[in-house]
RNA sequence: GGCGCUAUCGUCUAACGGUUAGGACGGAGCCCUCUCAAGGCUUAAAUACGGGUUCGAUUCCCGUUAGCGCUACCA
């Protein structure tokens, strides 16, 4: 089983393509085949090295891996030796009508172009006589239509699909600048490289009747088609850089601070369904569930909002990874966007796994660790305003003054000894344990809201805790 | 315009032709509780419309509507 993800290096990696990536690997992945990534660069005009790198780095972002790698542009020759096998089985012609020729025929008819007027009929001894004449031409598929016939195949996910010849134009094989179009130089590599299951994005449904003429008219198998709805915004549009911005590129949601299996388990969701209700999955278990069937045929719809450019439901798919991934595989992580905001990473590897444990179960994002986290790694943090409030309440510095005394003296620095401190001195001034709880919470992350304030103490450590209490 | 595809809560989705149409996110409420999350419980919320077929239709067929895709010397 050999499976491929062929992008085209004209934008950066849009969240449909790693999708579509995405259910290629896992069904390579479960059953045992090859994964290959072909960059699909016929398009010479439209390429640039930024999209490559963006498509390699979103990839690679994402931890996915593959098998064996191509690039389209450096097998022109053997897409072009098909084209011509073909011309030379009589089932392509050379077209010399200039570019755009034709398009003013369809605005006047109304009705689909099929192919250029007297372009089919041209004699071959002419044909070969002004190509070599150097006039430029593009070859084309002599698609059959006296009579017209139909072309099917059984699609996988959207199940038989059948299509006259009659509504088929005769689509271009080779550009008159000697490139190969995108039709041709697919099928050509699919043959080559004998892809057995194409799994790619419905906006190549109704293509697929070319490439099965294609494939036949080389004489080669034709490979098995499974088409993936779209993803589309929720105006239900497709989605496109120009109309919805970052929401598109996977670099978004990696500088939001997403867990890459995270995002990866998110993008599963859309389209597809291990149809027990299961959401949350590891890696392991998104292979082992993969099947085809369960793919549906409905477009989805990403539910971003203006305002709010990420759907809640990746940010909650998120959030469950985030604390229920054994801490050792989430350290590097937080270390790593610790570095990048410049703090300072713990050098006690148990005890900042402790505080990462502590803190992760209210957090989202990985950006959080620096964010409303940030107390925990750096001395240099922001205080809330609502945190303020709290400290700002009469007797609160003097409390916690007191409590920071107190506990400077304690042997054991752990929570039960803490809370066993702080509540003994609640009852000897006669203030309620919640206030100076409130009161500590916020003096020691700067947060009104967090984990148990005694674990904050210890998360925070001995030496900050009561530094941070003094100055309260 | 032509051809094709699709249609279940706001969103993602489940449901051999027989279910009080299920789950999740998000919303609302309650419980738990040092706060906030998490967790538990409760709640509002859907089969686009019209015809068939059938004892019975979310499910099969036809039509309408809507959306999307293709209709390039883009992919």
């Amino acid at each position: 089983m050999r499976l491929r993800f062929a992008p085209s290096p004209t934008g950066y990696l849009h969240i449909g393509s790693a999708r579509t990536f995405i259910f290629n690997w896992l069904y390579a992945r479960r059953h045992g085949g090859a994964m290959i990534l072909r960059i699909d660069d016929t398009d010479i005009e439209r390429n640039t090295e930024e999209s490559m790198r963006s498509i390699f780095d979103g990839l690679g972002w994402l931890e996915l891996d593959w098998d064996e790698q191509y690039r389209q542009s450096e097998r022109l020759e053997l897409h072009r030796r098909l084209a011509w096998t073909i011309f030379e089985k009589g089932l392509a012609y050379r077209d010399f009508t200039p570019a755009h020729a034709g398009e003013e025929a369809v605005s006047r008819e109304g009705g689909p172009w099929l192919f250029n007027p007297g372009a089919r009929e041209l004699a071959l001894e002419e044909s070969a006589r002004r190509a070599a004449a150097g006039e430029p031409f593009v070859l084309r598929f002599h698609v059959p239509r006296e009579p017209a016939r139909p072309v099917e195949f059984h699609d996988t996910v959207y199940g038989p699909q059948v299509k006259s010849t009659a509504d088929i134009e005769d689509f271009a094989l080779l550009r008159s600048n000697g490139m190969p179009t995108y039709h041709m130089a697919s099928c050509a590599d699919d043959m080559d490289l004998r892809i057995s299951d194409v799994i790619r994005g419905q906006d190549h449904l109704s293509n697929t009747f070319k490439h099965i003429l294609i494939f036949e008219a080389a004489g080669a198998a034709v490979p098995r088609f499974a088409h993936l709805p779209l993803l589309i915004a929720p105006d239900g549009a497709k989605l496109s850089k120009r109309r919805h911005g970052s929401v598109v590129s996977v670099t978004t949601y990696r500088d939001a601070g997403f867990l890459p299996h995270a995002y990866v388990n998110f993008l599963c969701l859309l389209g597809w369904s291990p149809k027990d209700n299961r959401e949350v999955m590891s890696r392991q278990e998104l292979i082992d569930a993969f099947r085809l069937e369960g793919i549906n045929r409905s477009n989805a719809v990403v539910n971003f909002r203006e305002q709010d450019p990420i759907d809640p439901k990746a940010l909650w798919v998120n959030s469950e990874h985030l604390r229920n991934l054994p801490v050792a595989e989430l350290l590097p992580r937080v270390r790593r966007v610790l570095e990048c905001d410049g703090l300072q990473v713990p050098q006690d590897e148990a005890a900042f796994a402790r505080t990462v444990d502590v803190i992760r179960s209210r957090f989202t994002t990985l950006n959080d660790f620096v964010t409303r986290g940030r107390a925990y790694f750096s001395d240099r943090f922001e205080l809330a305003p609502e945190a303020a409030q709290k400290l700002n309440q009469p007797g609160a510095r003097e409390l916690l003054h007191e409590l920071g005394a107190r506990l400077s003296v304690l042997d054991d620095f752990d929570e039960q000894s803490i809370e066993a401190e702080l509540r003994k001195l609640a009852i000897e001034r006669n203030v309620k344990a919640g206030a100076i709880i409130h009161a500590a919470r916020a003096a020691l992350s700067g947060q009104p809201v967090g984990p148990s304030a005694f674990a904050v103490f210890t998360a925070v450590g001995r030496q900050r805790a009561l530094e941070r209490l003094r100055n309260a």
